[in-house]
DNA sequence: TTTGCTTGTGAATACGTTTACAATTTTTTT
DNA sequence: AAAAAAATTGTAAACGTATTCACAAGCAAA
């Protein structure tokens, strides 16, 4: 690997010139710049971004930490950060804390450690809760998860408005008991369930805490929370899952134990993954603007690493409800996809 | 922050001292230790990795180029490699190259720049033709793709295996006309070519070009690839598609054409997502070992940093046939799950 | 001619570590 | 008790870059 100082040598100059004609920032007589960099060039010299950083004490990286890589939302954020980005110039340290507040704390040492310039990440509820006790060096932008009092850019979805849609699509439909399937460990979980409640209450239902079931981030949480609604002596008519893996959970639920749905059940969550449109029937769900997410974030915090004073924003986006078979009208008489016919259905539901 | 020079003051030893109290290696007066740590404490001192990284010409942070981020084969890849290198004291700087051979030059440039310890890349199939003209400071491990020439470590798929193990799980079932769509960017394709062809040829049946196809790693590409078929005038009875991207796409236009999974057409694929057991019928699949792919791959890496001379490994690993409904034997006399009768599956299956 | 300004260049320093080497102290051996 | 060996500590030189400072040369204005 040739250095700064070997290019100097071949072109007979000082290392200092060399930088100059590299940085563009200072001027440099043109037979001498063209000198330089044809050896750099010839060289195929590439300037070690570790000194640099050391040396400039600012680099080029910035950090990605999320609660759960393989969670189809997180990956979409991913890819779009990284674009973003990439873009700018940027590469992105990406790190999954898996929903652990000790791997959280740890990964943000180890980007101050790395000296990036920024950091996106998804909190979990404990590390919100200290948030003002650990003073980072690097300004951060939050994503999907907030944080009460604002000294901070986030950028999320309108979690109450979205809940508050879904939860009003299905009492459209004529579904009445619908229980709801929230992540301990996200902090949306209590927005979500505001606006559930709130739709609840614009139809003068009750909300019954039966209903309501907070689980670990797990398909098999999903799963098993399920299976317990379904047990219960008042089963739901129609469930709502806070992400795509507790749907995940829920929809195997429901197959073993070969519920209709929605005759017997109706099934949305948030989250619009390749296979919510390509099973039968496909799932209502609300369907985050994950690219928007990721590149506003990266933009808010490029900002904030040029303009340390900047006052701190709360970007809020709005989901997009997306309506399958899923959660179709009960009872309804336009014809079902599958050609059963209305009254096996009403059967079947009156069975269940 | 404090550095390393604070720490020193405060302690009132030299430099050094405090840098060997912290790397553990040579010996330092216990009392002497004690206060030191004391004060490291004290100040919450944390070395800078980017000053340690270019005085010591080595970092704790290892590479990772994939493909495509949003393929849950390699996010579940990337989880493994992180658990890995975490559990080595290593971080992982992620980057999506999204199939394009100039992104990943860009990468492998970056990866040099920042000094990476080593990387872990799957590469397309042009990066992989010139492969060794770019020469690499660091060592690499390539996953998923194979590369000529066995001077750098691999780990892999039995490509050949699995799709002669998913090829003659379909022949057993009856099926006999057997299409298969590849993905271009990937050089598995030929190794899951040859498998295909092979296990054809042990039932005597005569390949047909027709029913192949190469596809760019798209959606819509699976999607129009089948709609191909479909139209020809001898349409397959089967298609097996090499990934789950192009296996959504398949599935799609299957769904679009009303065509009923598996009697008129059966349906197999690489890779076992969420999504493949949850859609019905289910698909049957090749289950990737990808845990045990990205264990592998950071190990050998890992070994690799340790001992720069050791002979390169290429580990080849089976991935499992997991049989679901979308391959159900033709004109089967068992009792199906929808609870269909024979005849009209007879019936069905002769119309197509 | 002097003064002042602009432009171009190199020497030297700093960024925060690690480490070879030297200097000093302690322990062991004879 | 002296000599040798071992252990402990400090000094100083890297690692590769960016940047400040000083200086020189060129040129225009006075």
């Amino acid at each position: 690997m040739a250095t700064i100082k070997d290019v100097a040598e071949a072109a007979g100059v000082s290392i200092a010139t060399v930088s100059r004609v590299l940085s563009n920032r200072s001027n440099v007589r043109p037979e001498l710049r063209e000198r330089v960099l044809e050896v750099v060039k010839e060289l195929s010299y590439r300037p070690n971004l570790v000194a640099r950083n050391l040396r400039s004490q600012q680099s080029k990286t910035l950090g990605l930490i999320v609660s759960d890589i393989r969670n189809p939302f997180f990956t979409s954020i991913s890819r779009a950060v990284e674009d973003a980005a990439y873009e700018q110039g940027y590469s992105v340290l990406l790190c999954n804390a898996d929903e652990s507040p000790e791997k959280e704390t740890l990964y943000l040492n180890l980007m101050q450690d790395e000296n990036v310039a920024g950091v996106i990440f998804s909190p979990t509820r404990q590390t919100i809760a200290n948030f003002k006790n650990l003073h980072l060096e690097f300004p951060i932008v939050l994503i999907d998860r907030s944080v009460k009092g604002g000294e901070v850019d986030m950028v999320m979805l309108d979690n109450v408005s979205a809940t508050h849609q879904l939860t009003t699509h299905l009492l459209e439909n004529g579904y009445r008991r619908i229980a709801a399937i929230f992540d301990t460990a996200a902090s949306t979980a209590l927005e979500r369930r505001k606006g559930y409640e709130e739709a609840l209450q614009s139809y003068n239902l009750p909300v019954t805490t039966n209903l309501i079931k907070n689980v670990a981030h797990k398909l098999e949480a999903g799963y098993t929370a399920t299976l317990d609604l379904l047990d219960a002596s008042q089963p739901p008519d129609a469930i709502l899952t806070a992400n795509s893996l507790l749907c995940a959970g829920a929809l195997t639920a429901l197959r073993e134990r070969n519920l209709a749905i929605p005759d017997k059940i109706a099934l949305v969550s948030f989250d619009d993954t390749t296979w919510a449109a390509l099973v039968q029937p496909a799932i209502t769900v609300i369907a985050q603007p994950t690219d928007e997410i990721g590149k506003t974030a990266t933009e808010l915090l490029l900002q904030r690493v040029a303009d340390s004073k900047r006052s701190a924003r709360k970007v809020i986006l709005q989901g997009q409800l997306v309506i399958r078979g899923s959660s179709a009208p009960r009872f309804s008489l336009v014809a079902y996809e599958d050609n059963t016919s209305l009254i096996s259905r009403v059967k079947a539901a009156n069975q269940g």
